[in-house]
DNA sequence: GCATCATGTTAATAATATTTTACATTATGT
DNA sequence: ACATAATGTAAAATATTATTAACATGATGC
């Protein structure tokens, strides 16, 4: 599967957050838990507002949790 | 007209690049000057992978450029 | 074994972003 | 006056992201 060019590190972030669910992720953002899996599976980037709702879940600056990964040339 | 609830400093941004003009940010980051416009007045937000380009053209972190504004309760 | 929870997969639909094209406006230079 | 460059506006078509729903798997507890 085509993977997006945008990394993230949400899996990583949500266990060292209590172990967060994707479930309770995806309701604290509003967004439903099929957003979640595509985004952590990279099947698609979030758009920039989902992204800083993210950032302020975790309490950290977006270019924590996202890094742009050019991929193609 | 609805404006999106990212708000972005662009402009000024380009006024500050030598007057980088819409036509050539465009076509740094690869995309049309319909686009640029659109961001710049608020019409939608940009890609989360368009601004990482778009951070990248000016040299500056993405939060720099882009703020979340929630807007609606 | 059965129920529950977290995660994963797929497909259809809705919503939003981007492209393309065309035309308008304002300022500048000749 | 005319040409050009930068910006703005609008509409239709396409691409990408997000939602919803249904079903599958592995782990855990009773």
């Amino acid at each position: 599967m085509q993977l997006c060019s945008i990394q993230n590190n949400m899996r990583k972030l949500r266990f060292n957050h209590d172990e967060m669910t994707q479930q309770e992720l995806a309701k604290n953002i509003g967004v439903t838990r099929q957003t979640i899996i595509a985004i952590e599976s990279r099947k698609y980037s979030p758009t920039l507002e989902l992204a800083f709702k993210i950032a302020g879940v975790f309490q950290v600056p977006l270019e924590e949790i996202f890094q742009y990964k050019p991929e193609k040339s």
